[in-house]
DNA sequence: AAGATTTCCGGCAAAATTGCCGTATGGACA
DNA sequence: TGTCCATACGGCAATTTTGCCGGAAATCTT
């Protein structure tokens, strides 16, 4: 009985938010992307019963919305959601980017990192060899000038407002795909002879309100200075899940993704099978991807307080260049 | 299918690692404890179907030991458990604690923070008014000199360790009393005008590989600081679930604890109710734990990298001494 | 030592979940 | 306009989970 009201409640909570019917497939769809692993049917089932409570409405043949009774319904039971979860920001920011991987254009999520324009100066070409040897979410970077704003913050004076790609938008790029990504945590990597070899520390998505790569470079776990230098190190990555038929699909666009910059696939494992020490759900293949904000990693490993945050906002793609550009506009930015 | 074997999977790993027979009730109780809500009756069948697979054995009266084979099999599905989670360490650690209330002697685990002697000095003053305003786990603590070992380390040279209790050890005292405690996440908890409002920032412990509340410190995002000065500020706490039932009970060693100094309850909900914005589970109640390892988080503030362990070992009660003697304390180790 | 209480354990039935299938409906396409 | 196809949706049966009970062994109490 206990269980039984829990997933009643996913259902409801995952209606909820989208005005348009929703059916029922689509429903469970995203309740698996979710980690929560019930049936069509049985949401079937709770929607039939969601309907005779008055909590949702069924429009025969289009799929069910939630009636304001079931919103309230939702509001008294949502109360933890004061703290945003990562899950749900990194599920909005997916639906809310809109870059096209044919057209190459529309917008990207980004991290920023807010940074004294003279530190990063003196750290670019560290900064730049993380790029270069491809610990970074592709190639590509953004400066802000003081007093451009990026989601909520505005680049205070005296600072540069550094935005690498965030990983987040390889899972917008599968979904308008038709591919579901569930994103289940960040870690530190172990890199030994510049080959990864396991997760030493991990934060599940669906647990933390912060996320978890953030966290780990603030507390200055990292180590890209030996991840750079001579390959033994510790870098931020995230773990996802696939649904194992995509295979072949995700490395095509892996490929194309990492042609024009934006490549951040550092594996991608078999149907079911543990990858990097990692075991996998059933019908499912993992994936591991660099983090995005590893780049400026480098300034808190060398004890410089970083304002960073990760899944920031939306930006153009083509505001974006080569991370070999950095020196240059720094110096025009002094 | 899927959820069948899943919880399967839990079960053998939950038998795992006990050597004597351990009961359906107990591994029910642990399951509960770890958040996976399954009845005893449900246990009991898939206790059966493993007996019957020569993955357990069952000792009439007794319980269930895990096989050999039983073992193998655990092997191949836990790679994952190479990163342990803290959740598990918790469980462990709650267990090996002796610490005994009514006889006030046995060993309660502590964290330690490494910190540089002068530098402690420097701070001890704010430091201690985080003890004394409340925001650490009682009035107790203690100082390793160097060459001293807690758990796997040893205090390096020119070093001492900061050894506070850690909050893991009320879980082992109510567990001693027969009260089950479930631990849920650390977090951030706001204070306006000295009163705690609600957690800004959350990290579960059955998602993570690193104490929350070593890292929100070690981030520099907690606000310790203005907690003691003003009563606005941001600090360190522990969320956990017990029975409803036992609510009276824990008060009453809430009390005894206080007395001798290893007060932390910050506030314990009512049943069934969300406590500052927090809903808790059918038939539960919510506490609030101020954080073991909160007054070392001034230096953290001011910019000084402390190496802090959440859970670092185990220490006799009687080692423990007043806060208000660690400055006469420091100067003896300068 | 006898009785009371607790705990373990399996049987049974009810409830919940899932798989499978057939129907019906809306839209695509010739 | 007729046909085909995809999909929403409910019926039915199989499987899984849970609640409840009662017998038996172990432990505690007096």
């Amino acid at each position: 009985m206990d269980r039984k009201q829990k997933t009643k409640n996913r259902i409801l909570s995952t209606l909820c938010g989208h005005s348009e019917p929703v059916s029922s497939g689509k429903i469970t769809e995203m309740l698996h992307a979710a980690g929560v692993m019930v049936s069509e049917r049985t949401v079937r089932l709770h929607l039939v019963e969601a309907d005779a409570d008055g909590l949702t409405e069924n429009h025969p043949r289009k799929g069910r919305t939630i009636t304001p009774l079931g919103l309230e319904e939702i509001r008294v039971l949502q109360t933890v959601q004061r703290v945003g979860y990562l899950s749900a920001k990194i599920d909005q920011m997916t639906y809310r980017m809109s870059f096209d991987l044919q057209r190459r254009s529309g917008t990207v999520v980004v991290n920023t990192s807010i940074v004294d324009v003279s530190l990063l100066y003196r750290y670019s070409r560290e900064v730049c060899e993380v790029f270069r040897q491809g610990y970074a979410m592709g190639t590509r970077m953004c400066l802000l000038a003081e007093g451009e704003r990026i989601g909520d913050v505005t680049i205070p004076p005296g600072k540069v407002g550094f935005c690498t790609v965030c990983t987040i938008t390889i899972n917008g790029v599968l979904l308008k795909h038709g591919i579901p990504v569930a994103s289940r945590f960040g870690g530190l990597l172990e890199l030994r002879g510049g080959e990864p070899t396991r997760f030493v520390e991990v934060i599940h998505y669906d647990g933390t309100s912060i996320d978890p790569l953030e966290v780990f470079i603030r507390s200055g776990m990292t180590n890209y200075h030996g991840a750079i230098t001579d390959g033994n190190g510790r870098v931020g990555a995230s773990f996802r899940e696939l649904p194992s038929g995509c295979r072949e699909a995700v490395v095509h666009i892996g490929e194309e993704l990492q042609a024009i910059g934006l490549g951040a696939i550092q594996d991608i494992g078999l149907a079911d099978q543990a990858i990097h020490g990692v075991p996998v759900a059933p019908g499912r293949i993992g994936m591991i991807l660099v983090g995005g904000l590893n780049p400026i990693a480098i300034l808190e490993e060398r004890n410089h307080r970083v304002d960073s945050m990760a899944l920031s906002g939306l930006l153009e793609f083509n505001r974006l260049h080569s991370y070999e550009e950095l020196p240059k506009r720094l110096k025009r930015l002094m």
